[in-house]
DNA sequence: CTGAAAGCGCTAACAA
DNA sequence: TTGTTAGCGCTTTCAG
């Protein structure tokens, strides 16, 4: 089936191209009849409008997505960012583009930068709900008004949002599990340290863990698990207590991102090597503690992968009508000492992110 | 700064639009000195080409990429193909077009196939060189004739041909001998089961493995390294030899695909789960044996991704300019038990096979 | 209700 | 060496 366009269609009806786009586009001023006719020829040839043109004709883009993440720099969320930008980028010429609001922080001042997206004429929001609760009305009536929103990274599943990417926590907790247990022996006691249990993302992470450690590590049991937050000195100082509580702790999962205070706890200990560790995501400054084995493995969400996926499920489903899934969960990456040198997440990256990260051509993942 | 085009360009410069393009495109027929002027201007007012409006202008590219890769199917280049497919699939409103002229098995026909797709009019050359020696003319020819060649899975390193995308062998091997160092006691020892030496690919993994297993495994030894070639009956002999011979063995890498036999030979000797076993690659028969802890891990080189990869490697030249890279290494995925049903590859999918790849949207994998 | 025609910004073929 | 012009497929405005 060849391309045809408005013309053809045009020509098949024996109309003006002026009434075919009045037809295409439910315009007023046109009969029923011939809108009929119209669009079921139009069907039968298969039309597809060509992007480009619309969008040079209209003087805009086309398709317009709006993206709502956070800004932080050197972090997982710039490489989300980037893995949505870097992808947009190949669609340009499509007539695809992107109007980006990021917020400061995960969840600061979200429900306005939100509304604010919504305000523009998009087609589709991608974004990263840090407060669930609070944008659940926003996203519900961005459906209502035929606008996709595409969680990524983190869910508000109570909402009425399409699609969720993202890896699926309770299978990283399993995989850290498994890892875990399969290089213990027997009846080794490990604990998990993990951020606030509220959140879903830490709660599930937690539970695959607990539930499957015993079936990795015969008789292995979890001996404990501590709830650090964000700060530093906080997780340092009860990684602490809780090594010098269990002396007898073979293993630790860590469950956030925020790793390195249990590194230097158990290298202050003399541990390193010593304690299994596993923890999650990937950032520079964990690169010494992989290579002193401190950390043993690390398990990565892949951000960048996260942000390119949403975006083609997006265009996927603008320009190929493709139906949107309403989840799709990415394998998470398991980073050992050898492999590191493959990630450039632990490069200290400089300035022209985006522009080496487009080089940076692909994370893709099995669904 | 508001936007400029070429018309705003050439009204500064005094002169057309036709110069400006020209100047703007490194085109023959204008003078130097315009041309650098032109250029200046554009440099200053920030000029951005209309993407829309080029693709529009340019018509369907009409770009033509063939590839060459054997159509066994159910199998490791089954997947490469329909990551090839999948992502061209995407680019079809791009003009882009795939020549797919397979060959029956690797290497089987290669030289005639690759000769008849190169009479076709293509501007690049997707393949997996079975026989790369005898390639090479074909290749360089490719080459000189301006046709773009990607190696995928396998190199022809001796070739000019443009890239290479596949995962490293060494790399894969050192991972293999990490995993394996780490689960394992000091002093271990452990045996290699790989295919021809001769090849490339099976002699690098080997290395890889042999040269970092005892950094991972203290005082670990590898005993042996058991050249086992595609012949299923060989491989159960073989392995079972090997096993007899050494009963202290803890660990077997295989670094060749054909690991079916090796875990029939495992099981017989009731050491399922005793000796550490870690493979390559991931098909439906191995489902089982990752269930009976019989494969410990797999070391997935992701066809899938590969495929992907390859063809947006191929585009972004195409179509964006973007340099070719001499080559493209993507990191091998760990596959464990836990991850397993993530992994599409060990479900025996039926026929509609593209069509289901094409909305396993992504297989990224970084730089 | 329908048709005709003018552009959108750029490329490419042809003139000068 | 440079200028001119005809589209690319679509939207939009203005006449019928």
């Amino acid at each position: 089936m060849k391309k045809v366009g408005i013309h053809e269609i045009a020509r098949l009806a024996q109309v003006s191209i002026g009434t075919v786009d009045r037809a295409l586009h439910g315009r007023k001023r046109i009969s029923e009849t011939t809108r009929r006719r119209i669009l079921e020829i139009a069907e039968r040839v298969g039309y597809k409008p060509n992007l480009a043109a619309r969008a040079l004709s209209q003087g805009q883009a086309a398709v317009q997505i709006g993206v709502c993440i956070p800004r932080e720099i050197h972090n997982y969320f710039d490489q989300l960012r980037n893995g949505i930008l870097a992808e947009a980028h190949r669609f340009e010429p499509l007539g695809i583009e992107i109007l980006y609001h990021p917020t400061e922080r995960l969840g600061e001042n979200e429900r306005e930068r939100v509304a604010q997206v919504l305000r523009e004429d998009i087609q589709v929001l991608i974004l990263t709900p840090g407060n669930p609760q609070q944008l659940i009305p926003l996203i519900n009536e961005a459906e209502q008004s035929n606008i996709r929103v595409i969680c990524v990274d983190t869910d508000a599943s109570q909402s009425a949002r399409s699609t969720m990417v993202g890896v699926d926590a309770g299978m990283s907790g399993r995989l850290a599990a498994e890892l875990m247990g399969k290089f213990l022996r027997p009846r080794s006691e490990v604990a998990v340290i993990t951020g606030m249990l509220q959140t879903e993302d830490h709660r599930n992470k937690t539970e695959g863990f607990r539930l499957f450690f015993p079936r990795y590590c015969a008789n292995g049991q979890v001996t404990a698990i501590v709830e650090a937050h964000d700060d530093d000195a906080e997780g340092f100082q009860k990684c602490s207590a809780l090594l010098k509580k269990h002396p007898s702790l073979k293993g630790l999962y860590v469950s956030t991102a925020n790793c390195l205070p249990v590194c230097r706890a158990i290298r202050s200990f003399g541990l390193a090597g010593k304690v299994r560790l596993i923890t999650t995501d990937l950032f520079p400054g964990m690169a010494p503690f992989f290579d002193d084995g401190t950390i043993f493995a690390s398990i990565h969400g892949r951000p960048f992968a996260q942000g390119q996926i949403s975006l083609r499920l997006a265009v996927d489903h603008l320009l190929h009508q493709h139906p949107l899934p309403s989840s799709y969960f990415l394998t998470p990456q398991v980073v050992m000492h050898s492999t590191l040198p493959m990630f450039s997440e632990i490069r200290e990256s400089s300035a022209s992110e985006i522009k080496s990260s487009s080089l940076r051509l692909a994370d893709l993942e099995q669904v």
